[in-house]
RNA sequence: GCCGGCGUAGCUCAGUGGUAGAGCGAGGGUCUCAUAAUCCCUAGGCCGUGGGUUCGAUUCCCCCCGCCGGCACCA
């Protein structure tokens, strides 16, 4: 009979469903993903969850605007999450959508034992809310949201309140008694300061929602986002009936930094007010910036990855994302990075060793993994092997360190920088023992088959040490290795030198990280992006400027339009003869131009990199015939035309290197 | 405003109380099994500025400058 695994349970957050995801959901996506192969390589039977968080007035509003029922509206998102996490190789075990009904039982169950519990009372609450954001906001009344910048409402309902304040004392408590619950330490000290600055009660119902689940008996509430969307973690796994799943409570939480209040505060404090097992851990990682700054869709700045999985491969993604930062930190995102990294590492690196290794034994061993002289595996004087063990210990830890690994420690930078050093040290030993020499010298047989089993099975442990982040790359050379059994069922907690078998015969032998070219591959990933994301790069335009994509993208342009068509645009030679800021507007400049006939006054959204004193004089490019609209209560009537410069957008005015006519039109 | 972090070689970043490291890039050399790949050598950088503690600080403390984050629900 076989002996119950081990079992761990791991979750990212359940996304809400207002777009599709980004680089950034799919860095969480992608770590639980690689934890969740690590944990299985080493013996654990592993849930991992994803899901989608359906309720709220945000998706009440984006239905209505879809003209479709909320409940067609979300299936259909959610389905699109599903597949896309499909489609990139990191599917969840569970997914959870919070409108499921084993979802609600949960939430329902969950506010009962509250109310059994004594830690619900029925109260009002009166705030600035934001209904764009779905959230009450600490403003004055008439003040606008302060994240999103929207106007707020005045709010007074009556609710359910948690009572979020008993709970000063146990968070601490725990925090205190277990220091690694919530990571990274940062973090961790953030929260123990929140927290110690004390905690009010927590509406957890809303009256002014429709759409979300319903508090029994006491219609129209309904459970507030965050308190439905957090116990999706523990419907996921069983609800109610957690115990017979045996997966609660969670082993590792994995968040995003900006997350980490409602999972090391509020859903502790729930779960206690449940009387229910806490989760172990709560990890918050960092974000990918892009040019230093925060990705958002109004920067129109958003990274997707498909057209990286696409182009590079879903393991150059996964493995630049766990490569170029320290695991908990804020990380830069750029293509020539990802690009630079792919072939420098991956390409030049792995790929290559791969490709040469197995060459030289389809060369020079008939194809089949060589026979060692005897003894030759285990000599201490063998010179892989002494450097390998001990980095072995180093990513997957032992008995002696305490299991403390770099996978353990999700510290994924040291572990895949450990990993590029053995691959290096194994090119290096190919050069000292040039297998190459050996193979055209009979009598120096049984040193090449010594020294290419060695680099054959330095390759076979760099592909089972690599393989939570390179799944699919490491399957490949798993193959041509021609190793028995699967990748995946290989016990990476008893990974050691000499464990591979003799005699197999290897398989095709095929490149698994192609080079590319550099410049082209940027190319063709920019390109890609801009081409789905048409839908948000175009209103950009309706800020005064037009936008046109720089580089590769242009190039792309789907569409052919008729002379006929480009020729509906006016476009006319302005001279700019005031420019002013506009009050409250951190883009805007107010400008008057003259285009020859007349003098227009346009708006323009430039103000963040053009000062309005350096504009007055200079000639530029004015769309003329562009209907009139209100930027900011200030009448634009026309169009200043500018490049759009790098992935932030920068505008650079067009302008003309000889001295023209104002009022000239464009041709 | 309150709290916290960061500022180290051209770039991206590690790191340590005893006067500094990696990868990439660049320059030179080498090999030919390999994906014009590998390997070897080469960076001499006031470890942001000024002060303090110490036998000794890049590492500990304080001030200042610059950048960033949390408090303010986009991974």
């Amino acid at each position: 009979m076989a002996q119950a695994k081990p079992k761990f349970y791991l979750t990212t957050p359940i996304y809400y469903t207002n777009g599709l995801p980004h680089i950034g959901h799919t860095y969480t996506t992608v770590v639980a993903d690689t934890v969740r192969r690590y944990k299985r390589m080493q013996g654990y039977e592993v849930v991992m969850t994803t899901g989608t968080d359906e309720h709220g007035v945000n998706v009440e509003r984006a239905a209505q605007k879809a003209g479709v029922p909320e409940s067609e509206f979300v299936a259909q998102m959610a389905e699109a999450w599903r597949a896309l996490w499909e489609e990139l190789g990191v599917p969840a075990d569970e997914f959870i959508r919070t409108t499921e009904v084993r979802h609600a039982r949960t939430v329902q169950w969950l506010f009962k034992l509250f109310r059994e519990n004594g830690f619900v009372y029925p109260g009002h609450y009166t705030g600035q809310y934001c209904i764009y954001d779905n959230a009450y906001v600490d403003v004055k009344p008439g003040e606008n949201c302060p994240d999103c910048g929207r106007p707020t409402e005045t709010v007074t309902e009556e609710n359910y309140f948690f009572k979020l304040s008993a709970f000063e004392k146990p968070l601490l408590d725990l925090y205190k008694k277990n220091p690694t619950f919530i990571q990274p330490e940062t973090r961790r000290n953030e929260i123990l300061s929140f927290v110690e600055g004390g905690l009010r009660d927590l509406s957890i119902t809303r009256t002014s929602i429709r759409w979300g689940i319903p508090v029994p008996g006491e219609e129209p509430h309904v459970f507030y986002v965050w308190f439905d969307a957090l116990t999706a973690y523990l419907s996921a796994v069983g609800g109610p009936e957690y115990e017979r799943r045996g997966f609660w409570p969670a082993d590792l939480h994995l968040v995003g930094k900006d997350i980490i209040r409602f999972h090391t505060v509020y859903w502790p404090a729930f779960l206690m007010a449940a009387g229910l097992p806490l989760p172990k851990q709560v990890w918050a990682h960092g974000w990918f910036l892009i040019d230093a700054g925060k990705m958002s869709k109004s920067k129109g700045n958003v990274v997707l990855p498909r057209p990286i999985a696409q182009v590079l491969g879903m393991d150059a993604l996964r493995y630049y994302m766990l490569r170029e930062t320290v695991f908990g930190q804020d990380g830069n995102f750029s293509f020539d990075a990802l690009v630079t990294r792919y072939n420098a590492d991956l390409a030049n690196g792995i790929g290559n060793l791969s490709n040469r290794t197995l060459t030289m034994i389809q060369q020079y061993c008939g194809g089949r993994i060589p026979q060692p002289t005897p003894g030759h595996t285990e000599s201490s004087a063998n010179t892989l092997r002494t450097m390998f063990r001990p980095t072995i210990w180093m990513v997957v830890g032992n008995a002696e360190s305490g299991d403390k690994g770099h996978y353990n420690t999700l510290q994924f930078s040291s572990a895949l920088q450990d990993i590029a050093r053995l691959v290096s040290h194994v090119d290096a030993y190919l050069v000292q023992e040039k297998p190459w020499v050996l193979a055209k010298d009979e009598a120096q047989k049984q040193r090449l088959a010594d020294v290419l089993y060695d680099s054959a099975e330095a390759l076979r442990i760099i592909t089972v040490l690599a393989h939570p982040v390179l799944p699919e790359a490491t399957k490949e050379i798993w193959k041509q290795l021609g190793q028995p059994g699967t990748l995946e069922e290989q016990r990476i907690d008893q990974l050691d030198w000499g464990q591979l078998k003799s005699g197999t015969r290897i398989g095709t032998i095929q490149a698994v990280f192609p080079r590319m070219d550099h410049q082209e591959a940027i190319g063709r990933m920019e390109a890609m992006e801009s081409e789905t994301q048409k839908p948000v790069a175009a209103p950009a335009a309706s800020d005064g400027t037009v936008a046109s994509p720089s580089g590769a993208a242009a190039q792309t342009a789907p569409e052919k339009i008729a002379i006929e068509d480009f020729a509906k645009v006016e476009m006319r030679v302005g001279q700019i003869k005031t420019a002013e800021r506009i009050v409250g507007a951190d883009k805007l400049l107010k400008l008057t131009v003259d285009v020859g006939s007349e003098v227009r006054q346009i708006c323009a959204g430039i103000a963040q990199f053009y000062e309005p004193e350096s504009l007055v004089g200079r000639k530029v490019v004015v769309v003329v015939n562009l209907a009139p609209r209100k930027l900011r209560g200030v009448e634009s009537n026309g169009m200043i035309v500018a490049a759009s410069v790098g992935p932030e957008g920068r505008p650079v005015l067009a302008a003309f290197t000889e001295d023209v006519e104002v009022g000239a039109r464009l041709k």
